[in-house]
DNA sequence: GCCGTTTTCGGCCCGACTGTTTTCAGTCG
């Protein structure tokens, strides 16, 4: 439900600015932006507390609680379908390309009669664009090329496998004469599950030394705008990048400003307001004085806020904690000591046993747990009870190899869970294993009610000690099936059941919203690379990212402990 | 349409750049 109500909001919003409604436009943005945050489905919402309930989403008043009633009860809202009557476009595919607003919507319409992205595509390579009024050749070009890359690459990007470029440029920039500061800010800086664009802010002598480098760059694709403070440019991977020069007593407004996230900065703004200030990216102002913006940290303390970490600029609750120092001490990058979910070439990995064991070792670990698939998930030749057996010996090889404690080798398998929820290894057998793991590889089409029984009975296997990507999803390639996380996070509790945050870039889960719930839980979490790959040990950082988002602290988090303390915590 | 350390009316985040136009509206982040 939450998902077509936010689309319709957003709608509304779009529309009513289009016929020029002040103000109002962004009252539904927020409530869209709102519902698209919360884990509760606002027709339970509904169910439990009715009208009143729904008045307490952030941003909801009576107006817009009674329309999302309306929703709830008829499946429609009048007042939006009479809005949609009046100008019948799809609003969503047309305001995804880059330079279209709500203004060039309604022209579109007018003029061309425009209604979908297909026939905004098919008049512009027409070059029919160029007859109305305002528009031009560039504007035509812009569009297309914006729908050329909706086309290809949906528009995000998957952190973990943009950064280690985005970490070079900033490195290269660094090295660029008269260059003293260069960092990335945005999504990325935020650590973000998909980024959108690269913002690199800098202090430099030289400035237009600065811009004639980051426009000439190998990696550039296309130069947008070059100016003196500020260039933009398409990257060959595909990402936009913009670069800004700043001056040296602005940087940590800059940076504030330009990490977010919108709303964390909305909320700080008003904030500012309230307390007498301004505030924008050159700096934090009293009556045209500048008060901070050398640092973030200055700019924070003024306001009355401790510093925080970028990862938790959301306004979800992070600048109140700030006030009253109740900020989360966050596991912290260098924190995780072992790995639960290894997978090697005896089933679908690329490295032996060893070779991911030396890979793991190099990078820090102390220990690393070996769990290839077992025997249902045919296509990567899946363990049955005798092939762990033998795993089990080879690996105590490996064990007798490395000799001494600096570095163990655990015996595990990621156990498929069947559709009744038993699972195709036998408890004999995984009594046997120091590290269960149990996860969902097929019938991914099941009720959320099925789905939740099946995954529950495998946690109350006394031998299953973690739920590996306990939703499935593959982000940008598959949705994550249907599950009730509440119970499960309730199962975990009871059950003792360890939580995997699955630090592949394209995993990821838990999501951010459910690591802060089963934090709040008392649940325990492990972090696991679910490499395939002896490189893959680097992923963990994004794992790592994942929880700082769900505002998790290193205790909550099983694999920070030494092997012995680990070992304790499972069942 | 929402909201309250300006509290039930009167505000609502803010600045840069583009494209097209000749002084600025629209879009973006």
């Amino acid at each position: 439900m939450n998902q077509e109500l936010v689309k319709i909001l957003r709608e509304i919003s779009v529309l009513l600015e289009i016929k020029g409604v002040e103000f109002k436009p962004q009252a539904y943005e927020k409530v869209a932006h709102s519902i698209e945050m919360l884990e509760e489905d606002v027709k339970e919402i509904y169910k439990k507390g009715g009208i009143e309930a729904l008045e307490k989403i952030s941003g909801v008043g009576r107006g817009i609680a009674e329309k999302i009633e309306e929703y709830i009860k008829e499946h429609r809202i009048k007042d939006y379908l009479s809005l949609k009557k009046e100008l019948p476009v799809d609003i969503d595919g047309l305001s995804v390309v880059e330079g279209v607003g709500p203004k060039m919507i309604l022209k579109l319409y007018e003029e061309l009669k425009i209604k979908t992205r297909d026939q905004l595509e098919k008049a512009a390579r027409a070059g029919k664009l160029k007859s109305i009024e305002g528009f031009g050749q560039k504007t035509e070009e812009n569009i297309l090329r914006s729908i050329d890359f909706l086309k290809k690459e949906h528009g995000r990007f998957i952190l973990g496998f943009v950064m280690p470029e985005v970490r070079a440029i900033v490195e290269k920039i660094k090295k660029v004469d008269g260059v003293e500061k260069a960092e990335f800010a945005g999504s990325i800086r935020r650590m973000q599950e998909t980024v959108g664009d690269l913002d690199i802010l800098v202090i430099s002598k030289k400035p237009s030394a600065v811009m004639d480098f980051f426009v000439s760059m190998s990696e550039v694709e296309a130069v947008y705008a070059k100016g003196d403070t500020k260039s933009s440019i398409r990257l060959k991977l595909g990402m936009d990048a913009d670069l800004r020069v700043l001056p040296p007593e602005s940087f940590g407004a800059a940076l504030q400003y330009f990490t977010g996230d919108k709303y964390h900065n909305i909320e700080l703004r008003q904030i500012a307001i309230k307390q007498g200030y301004k505030l924008n990216e050159y700096g934090l102002y009293k009556d045209k004085k500048i008060m901070a913006g050398q640092t973030e940290e200055e700019i924070y303390q003024k306001l009355g806020f401790a510093w925080m970490p970028p990862e938790l600029r959301a306004n979800r609750g992070e600048l109140e904690a700030a006030r009253e120092n109740k900020l989360p001490k966050l596991i912290e990058y260098s924190d995780l000591v072992g790995d639960l979910q290894v997978q090697t070439d005896w089933t679908d990995g690329d490295n032996s046993i060893k070779e991911m064991a030396e890979a793991a070792q190099k990078i820090g670990l102390k220990y690393i747990c070996i769990t290839d698939h077992t025997k249902t998930l045919a296509m990567t030749g899946g363990s049955d009870e005798k092939k762990l057996l033998r795993q089990m010996a080879a690996i105590d090889e490996v064990n007798r190899e490395f000799q001494g404690p600096g570095f163990k080798v655990l015996k595990g398998a990621e156990v498929n869970i069947m559709k009744d929820g038993t699972l195709d290894i036998d408890d004999e057998t995984l009594a046997k294993l120091d590290v269960a793991g149990v996860s969902v590889h097929s019938n991914f089409n099941m009720s959320e009610k099925d789905m939740t029984a099946r995954i529950i009975r495998a946690m109350e296997n006394p031998n299953v000690d973690i739920l590996f990507h306990p939703t499935g999803r593959v982000i940008k390639r598959r949705e994550a099936y249907k599950v009730d996380m509440d119970e499960l996070l309730k199962t975990a509790k009871r059950t003792k059941t360890v939580m995997e945050i699955d630090a592949f870039p394209d995993r990821l889960d838990l999501k951010d919203e459910y690591i802060r719930k089963a934090v709040e839980t008392g649940v325990k979490l492990a972090i696991d690379s679910d490499a395939h790959s002896a490189s893959h040990f680097q992923y963990l950082e994004y794992g790592i990212a994942q929880a700082r988002r769900g505002w998790a602290e290193k205790k909550d988090i099983i694999n920070t402990k030494d092997l012995e303390d680990m070992l304790k915590l499972l069942k």
